[in-house]
DNA sequence: CTATATCGACCTACCAGAAGGTAGATCGCG
DNA sequence: CGCGATCTACCTTCTGGTAGGTCGATATAG
C-alpha cells in the first residue's frame, strides 16, 4: 500500500470520527509516523486530500454496486448485501459512519470542491437505489403502493438516520434494529 | 435579549452550519460586534458555551413537548405539530438542522461534557416519542404491528435521516417529502 | 561497469495567521 | 463606591502551507 493510499485511508478514518475540521495534517502525520510536509508532497492542500478521500470512497462504492448489479439478479438480495456491508462496518466499528454522511452534515461550512464530491456520492447512491427499487417492484418483492423513487429516498433516509441513531446512542445495535425493521416492513408490505 | 442569550443563539446558528470545530470565538465575536474576550466573560471556555447552547435547546424542546402533551390529546396531532415545526425551520432555513444532530455526527471527536448533553437531548426526544407512539396505538391512529418503541425509533431515525437528505441534496423539500411519506404510511397502515 | 544526472519521497526548519485563553484597564450604572 | 460588562493587549499552541535540502533508487552516458 502506497503512502498516498495510506494517507487517504487514515484521513478517511479521522474524518469519519470528527469531521473535516476535526482533523489536521499534524494528526495524520503522527498516525502514519511521517512529517507534515510529506503529506503536502502527496496532497498539496487539505482540500485536495479530502476530495481524494471522498472520490476514492465513491469509486469503491460504485464498483461494489456495479458488481452487485451484475452478479445478483434479485433486488432484495442486492439491498441486503448493501445493508449487511454497513452492519459489519458499524458493528465492528471499522467504519462507524458513512464518510460522505459526516461531511454532508457540515456541508455549508465546507470548501466548495469537497461539497461537490459529497453531493456526487449521494447522487450515485440515490440513482442505484432508484434502479434497485424499480427492479424490486417488478419482481414483486417490494411494496407496490409507493413509487420506486419514493422507496429509494425512504431507504436512503433510513440508512443515514440509522447511522445517526447508532452514533448518538453509542449503540451499533441501533443501526441493525432500525434497518431490519425497515426491511421487514418492505417485505411484508406486499399488499 | 441579554448578551449571553445572543451568544447562545448565534453560537447555535454557527454550530448548525459547520459543527463544533467549524466555528470560533473570533467568528462569534464578529457576528455580535463585540470582542473575543467579552465572550470569555460570559462563557469561560468553548466547552461551557457549547454545553449551554445544547442545554438551552434541550430545555426549549422539553418545554415545547410538555405543552404539547398538556394541550393536545391526540397522538397523531402531537407528532404533526412537532414535524411541522421542523418543516418550517428547514424550509425557511432558520434552523436547517437539529443542533444535537450535527453534534451527534461528530460525537467521537467532541469534549466529553458536550457529548453528555447531546446524548441527553436524544434521550429526551426518544422518551417522548415512545410515549406518544404508545398513545397513538391506544388511540388506533398508528399501525399496530410494531411495538411503540420500535415506531418511536423508526420515527426518530426518519427525522434525522430526512435532515441529512435535505442538506446533502441542498433541497429542503426532501425533508417534507420523506417525512410526509413516513406519516402517510403510519396512518394508512392500520391493518 | 562505473560515474553521474534525475527524480520521487521524505526530511528540517520555517512562516503567517487563527485558535482558545488570560491579565488587567476602563466605563457606566445602581 | 462596587460591580458587571466590555475593552486592549498579549500569550501559547495549533493550523495549513512553503522553501529548500537529503537520501536512495533508477536511468543514462562514457
Amino acid at each position: 500500500m502506497s503512502t498516498a493510499d495510506k494517507l487517504i485511508d487514515e484521513a478517511g478514518r479521522l474524518i469519519v470520527n470528527a469531521g473535516y475540521n476535526g482533523f489536521s495534517y499534524a494528526h495524520l502525520a503522527e498516525r502514519l509516523g511521517i512529517r507534515k510536509a510529506s503529506i503536502h508532497h502527496h496532497f498539496p492542500s487539505k482540500v485536495d486530500l479530502v476530495v481524494a478521500v471522498v472520490e476514492q470512497q465513491r469509486a469503491a462504492i460504485r464498483e461494489q454496486i456495479a458488481a452487485l448489479e451484475n452478479d445478483e439478479p434479485d433486488a432484495m438480495a442486492q439491498l441486503l448485501a448493501y445493508v449487511n456491508y454497513w452492519k459489519r462496518c458499524i458493528e465492528d466499528q471499522s467504519e462507524p459512519f458513512c464518510l460522505a454522511g459526516v461531511l454532508a452534515v457540515e456541508l455549508p461550512g465546507l470548501p466548495e470542491e469537497v461539497g461537490v464530491a459529497v453531493r456526487g456520492h449521494f447522487n450515485d447512491l440515490g440513482e442505484w437505489l432508484k434502479r434497485v427499487m424499480a427492479l424490486g417492484v417488478r419482481q414483486g418483492a417490494i411494496q407496490l403502493e409507493l413509487e420506486p423513487d419514493t422507496s429509494a429516498q425512504f431507504f436512503q433516509t433510513t440508512l443515514y438516520g440509522a447511522m445517526v441513531m447508532a452514533r448518538a446512542y453509542g449503540d451499533p445495535g441501533k443501526f441493525n434494529f432500525v434497518v431490519d425493521a425497515f426491511l421487514a416492513r418492505m417485505r411484508t408490505d406486499r399488499s
